[in-house]
DNA sequence: TGAGAAAATGAGAACGTTTTCACTGAAAGG
DNA sequence: CCTTTCAGTGAAAACGTTCTCATTTTCTCA
């Protein structure tokens, strides 16, 4: 039915090598050819076929981002959207289309076609696993990971220096005169939990106290679980003055629990979060929050990707952005 | 480098047909046979290549779904989240798939390839405008319009009752007595905007009120221009006693000018928004809001489009789905 | 003006599938 | 035992491009 590059070549009299070309690569063609062929296209109203395109060169220019969190079984997770956006404009840049892809369509049974083969390539962003990487690797299919470090032979992760923010931010409350500091710590991939995990620690053992378990607590990275979590900890007879939250979601929660329990904050407790996130700013009062370099990550992990689908050897390698503590009115 | 099905075919001894067969519809081979195809697939790693696939089928069995809000140029609006869900779900029951792309491989200049042929129909969600639905209809491409309604032949929009739900809310704070009511506009598609304006204007009819105009505002939709332009509302000598905002976005912005300028939630100023997104719950006091169902309009978008792409005429309609109010709150 | 170089064009194979049509052999029915 | 039916299979033509290689045309410079 839709016009195909052979009905434009006979209507401007040209082969369908010489049309191909006046669209595919322009400047390998004669300026008034290139216009004729134009002309005819509009006439005819035809555009390249991208699949077949795509059949002929082995290569779609086409760049898969699929986010997998599984709390957040939701691919619109608004903490990767400024990532996205800079992933976009890097791709674009680089002469790449980006495509979103639910995380479902990578786990279909028995290797059937998917997302893969539309793809030269794939970031693979939040709770990834090895074999997640491994199975797409079986398919050639670069493979960049962000916002989490896996340990697999010559890939590349993206991540958050995620052990020096939760310094920062505990390190912040300890000068500060904290002492009792709680921490809620979403259950995130092991990578980002344990960092974080660690420099809630270390900042402890920096002032010398030790780590009272009534004041660590993991939960279901959700608001809900955050203030449930809070309001126990917050009853204990001697209840922390300050608690590191490991992302904002539970940050809000906190406050919630904190609130309701009549307690000002900063004044009775202190509160830090982490991402700064949109909400950080939102609430009130504002969330003093660890801001991670979401644009750098998306830059380098396009940028990582498409040097990988132009043949470049992937290295093992775990690349950190940049961490920031952004002080609001929460301590 | 990869195996194809020549290579499958000369492993297991039978034609590529029937290695074609036992992939793409295995009922129409032998047992036997589809186990050796089956066996030799995975010696060589095969899968079958989409592309390839696409290109004679002339269907990609993809489907696209593309968010437009200039407010929020970023795809990851977390409004769609639950929406997007629910589109998958429909898509993968109906055996497609589905991709998010972002509004600029729309735009692409000269209609080179683009998102366009690698989708069999796409889903245009938020701010699409006549001329972008003109633009897919051009390359035969089927179009479904979520969450606005434009006035174009033969087309579906699915959207949800604006003008009902903005009723339901002025209705609800003119039975609580308020007089004063002002109303504090996103600026987006000119559907939503007008059908929730008339919403307002009906209910401040309904109780003999007339407009005052100080007490209507459209802004950018964003939390700073809300509580900037709520300052200012608040600040008049004879302030409203309650704000109808047409997003929570815009109610959680106003509920910080108030409580900013000392007021309380709602003794003072009674609030509501509209949408209920998750901040509805996570600020505290929390929102009252105009629940919208957005799983049902995922799940009527995404099975319109493929009713089309399966060959049914498309329709000229608009579909509403149901709205619902949520007391909270902040009223 | 003519030779050589460079630019523009065309012919046709290739990309990896699906699908139509024809063919085979086995099961079914009388 | 002969016909009819039908499930299973194979041969080969598409699908709409790109790209190599060869050919023709145009340009450059002595």
């Amino acid at each position: 039915m839709a016009a195909t590059i052979l009905d434009v070549a006979d209507l401007c009299g040209y082969s369908k090598a010489t049309v191909s070309r006046a669209f595919a690569s322009p400047d390998q063609v004669a300026e008034k050819t290139r216009q004729r062929v134009y002309d005819a296209a509009r006439a005819l109203n035809y555009t390249p076929d991208a699949i077949a395109r795509a059949m002929v060169r082995g290569r779609t220019d086409n760049i898969g981002f699929v986010i997998y969190e599984k709390q957040y079984p939701v691919v619109l997770n608004p903490f990767y959207s400024p990532i996205f956006e800079s992933v976009l404009q890097t791709c674009a840049r680089k002469g790449y289309s980006l495509f979103i892809s639910s995380d479902r369509d990578l786990r279909l049974p028995n290797g059937q076609t998917c997302v893969k083969k539309q793809m030269d390539g794939i970031i693979l962003a939040g709770q990834s696993d090895a074999q997640m990487v491994m199975d797409l690797r079986r398919q050639n299919m670069p493979v960049v990971v962000l916002n989490n470090a896996i340990d697999v032979d010559d890939l590349t992760c993206v991540t958050t220096d995620q052990y020096g923010g939760a310094l920062l931010a505990m390190q912040h409350l300890t000068q500060r005169g904290h002492r009792k500091i709680g921490i809620i710590a979403g259950a995130f991939s092991p990578h980002v939990c344990t960092s974080r995990y660690n420099g809630y620690c270390d900042a402890l053992r920096e002032i010398g106290q030790t780590i009272d378990y009534r004041y660590v607590q993991t939960i279901e990275p959700t608001a809900e679980h955050a203030t449930q979590c809070a309001s126990m900890m917050l009853s204990l007879p001697d209840r922390p003055t300050a608690i590191f939250c490991t992302n904002d979601t539970i940050a809000v929660g906190t406050m919630k629990a904190a609130l309701r329990a009549g307690l000002r904050i900063p004044q009775d407790l202190a509160i830090v979060g982490f991402d700064d996130s949109e909400i950080s700013h939102l609430v009130e009062p504002e969330l003093t929050t660890v801001r991670v370099d979401k644009a750098a990550m998306g830059r380098i992990a396009a940028e990582q990707l498409v040097a990988q689908i132009e043949g470049e050897q992937p290295q093992k390698q775990v690349i950190q952005t940049a961490v920031e503590l952004v002080v609001r009115q929460t301590t």
